[in-house]
DNA sequence: AGGTGGACCCGAACGC
DNA sequence: TGCGTTCGGGTCCACC
């Protein structure tokens, strides 16, 4: 699943291979790539464009083209990308679309499950469509234990929801969630207004090193994200909680559990990560005070 | 306005 | 073995 640190991964492939390349020809086969447009219509304004940079705002991927013209990539949950440096793609099922470079080499976009988008702006719609739908990049200065406190204020939601919400910080998908609550020490389901300063802090910087760590992984391939060579991530190989059930828990060995949260799967230590409806018998209250049960 | 649930898509995993 | 059913993932949108 393309969360940040995968199409950071992406962007890192692609840059050097892309900036200062024409796309000579692009064909687009699938009608809802471009949805609601026609994607012959985008194919065709495609190309000529030259590929100034490649940048990455929350998951999206961005082609900002010498125009001012940035085609704006988001591979939801199948999409990926395979450059070829020679022009020889290999036969695949699944690919969306090709683009042929001046250099020679071949662009292609492949997507099992047709989530994926591709939408071409012009250079006064860039801004305003990314600030519209996402908050602060977690890994840049914008990005602090305030802003963080600002956006989870008020909110009643279940802590986790409140930061799968592109607009409280832009990048985290459900992997990550679940990685950064577990570093936080912070049950999913806390309230996120509940939050004490402390917690806050730790959840700021949890989402941090969680990102961290998957971007020197190179993402995590579960089942379909590639790199751009064709390689999987590592990062699946190093999840303390996603996807782990029943697995102890690499700080105290307690098996971890899975709830849905949000309509959406979710692992934590029950211990950890103590629950918000715990008995007073529990070691810990959830929102005052400062946990030191540890093991 | 904040919050919620369904829609979108389709291969994989599951149940019988 | 083969078939039908359920699940999941990010985002948008209709609705409360």
């Amino acid at each position: 699943m393309p969360e940040l640190p995968e199409v950071e991964t992406v962007r890192r492939a692609l840059a050097p291979v892309l900036e200062g390349r024409r796309l000579e020809r692009v064909r687009i086969d699938d009608v809802r790539l471009t949805l609601p447009l026609d994607p012959h219509g985008v194919a065709r304004r495609l190309r000529g464009e030259r590929i100034a940079r490649v940048d990455r705002r929350g998951k999206y991927l961005m082609l900002r083209f010498e125009s001012g013209r940035v085609l704006l990539v988001h591979l939801r949950m199948t999409g990926s990308f395979r450059h070829a440096a020679l022009g020889k793609l290999g036969d695949d099922a699944y690919r969306r679309a090709t683009a042929r470079l001046d250099a020679g080499s071949a662009l292609g976009y492949r997507d099992v499950r047709r989530f994926g988008t591709w939408l071409l702006l012009e250079p006064d719609e860039v801004e305003p469509y990314l600030a519209k739908r996402l908050g602060p990049e977690p890994l840049d200065g914008g990005f602090t234990p305030r802003t963080l406190a600002a956006r989870l204020a008020n909110r009643r939601v279940p802590v986790k929801t409140a930061i799968l919400d592109q607009r409280t910080v832009a990048g985290v998908g459900n992997i990550y969630a679940d990685e950064a609550l577990w570093r936080a020490r912070i049950h999913p389901l806390r309230e996120a207004r509940s939050l004490d300063t402390a917690e806050v802090r730790a959840l700021h910087r949890a989402i941090r090193r969680a990102l961290e760590v998957g971007i020197a992984r190179q993402g995590s391939t579960l089942t379909d994200y590639r790199q751009p060579n064709g390689e999987p991530g590592g990062m699946q190989h190093e999840f303390k909680v996603y996807g782990r059930l029943g697995e102890p828990c690499d700080r105290c060995g307690t098996p971890i559990v899975r709830i849905v949260v949000g309509g959406r799967g979710t692992w934590y230590c029950p211990i950890c990560q103590p629950s918000p409806y715990a008995a007073s018998s529990s070691p810990s209250r959830p929102s005052r005070s400062r946990r030191t049960s540890s093991v």
